[in-house]
DNA sequence: AACAAACGTTCTCTTTTTGTTCTCCTTCGT
DNA sequence: ACGAAGGAGAACAAAAAGAGAACGTTTGTT
């Protein structure tokens, strides 16, 4: 079903051939060969199967494997499968982690230079900024933040928590709010994780 | 699913094969070819059909799938260059058009069922929804919304502006702004013309 | 190390499918 | 009668798809 990731740019053929490359995939062991294709698309010249996977590389779908030979092609990569969602941060509490992180697919202009990571905003704790209860942050992993970045950030190895960053001149950390109900809070800086820094944000309405 | 501008005077059955196209649009995974179309068209001739293909492309409804071929027409404008930012709307001001349309790859996730545009946001007048000075909302283009959703309004075919709609009982329409310094404005209902409906926001943060 | 089988790759050639153009025909309505 | 709308079908060029041979390289076995 989620299958039908459609490929405007390939013939009818090329999206078959890849559409049976995918299906199949966990079916086999090693990477099919040629011929095994061949057959199994009913095709009796491997030339001709060759013509449609070159183009597939093109695409960028398919990834020949390289060096290696005598095993073939496919590992359909990890290219452009998008970015995980690992679950539902609120302040206070540890992220709660979906049992099977889904992939969204985010435009790169939304991402940073690191790997990105997509949590779900529960909450109303930086509402002053314009983060709200539902929001769709975007996370760039990692593990140092300047002063005033927006962090997500691990207390005591416990709670994660969604709060501006603030490094303090003693050494220590404040975590602060944008919400004028809730006060900042400070901690010895080796209490305090950084685990990403908000990049970007996603919003749905309903309609 | 509604017919769809048509600026020129279609004869009925070009009409009739452009809606054919647009309610079938989904269930193609590929752009029909031409002897596809026949038979769901009950033609047998594809040299009556491409007339009228032709007659679609001059009207400007259809685009021929330009250097592919094997594979043929492609319905509406296709999303798979994304979609186009026109620009930056702040209350009160007609939309301040980008001199040429820059395209955004938007996951399909966010958009709506109808096309879509993105526009920069303007000001605070939607501050407390959690709307910025600087979002990119993406707006569904639809000329009808109901009580409560977030629009994009013409006022008297001169100022754009993005509030929450509320029609009220007598026939005029509310535009309101969530920020407690604005005051809802009422307008009749005939100087109001809906331009689009919030399905979505995107933010960028520097990092 | 040697060798044969299996494999990917490149090449030329043929067949099928598709878009396009053209001519001819039917229907229908002021 | 006449032209516009719609359709049928033949003909053609080009793209897509396929067949098959030839060649070099990898793999597995001896």
């Amino acid at each position: 079903m989620e299958n039908r990731k459609t490929r405007m740019t390939l013939t009818r053929r090329q999206q078959a051939i890849y559409d049976y490359l995918r299906e199949q995939a966990e079916r086999f062991t090693h990477p099919p060969t040629h011929d095994e294709l061949c057959r199994a698309l009913g095709l009796s010249s491997r030339g001709s199967l060759h013509k449609h996977i070159q183009a597939l590389v093109e695409a960028g779908l398919v990834a020949p494997l390289q060096g290696r030979q005598g095993i073939r092609l496919v590992e359909w990569e990890q290219q452009d499968m998008g970015i995980p969602h690992l679950g539902a941060i609120a302040a206070g509490r540890p992220i709660q982690a979906l049992p099977q992180p889904e992939f969204l697919p985010v435009p790169e202009f939304l991402l940073g230079r690191f790997p990105c990571y997509a949590l779900t905003v529960k909450g109303e704790s930086m509402i002053e900024v314009g983060i709200m209860d539902g929001d769709l942050v975007i996370i760039e992993r990692r593990d140092t933040a300047s002063n005033g970045e927006i962090v997500v950030a691990l207390i005591n190895n416990e709670e994660a928590t969604l709060k501006r960053l603030q490094n303090n001149h003693d050494g220590s950390v404040s975590l602060i709010a944008e919400n004028r109900s809730m006060a900042p809070l400070r901690y010895p800086a080796e209490q305090v994780q950084i685990q990403g820094v908000l990049v970007s944000l996603l919003r749905r309405y309903q309609v």
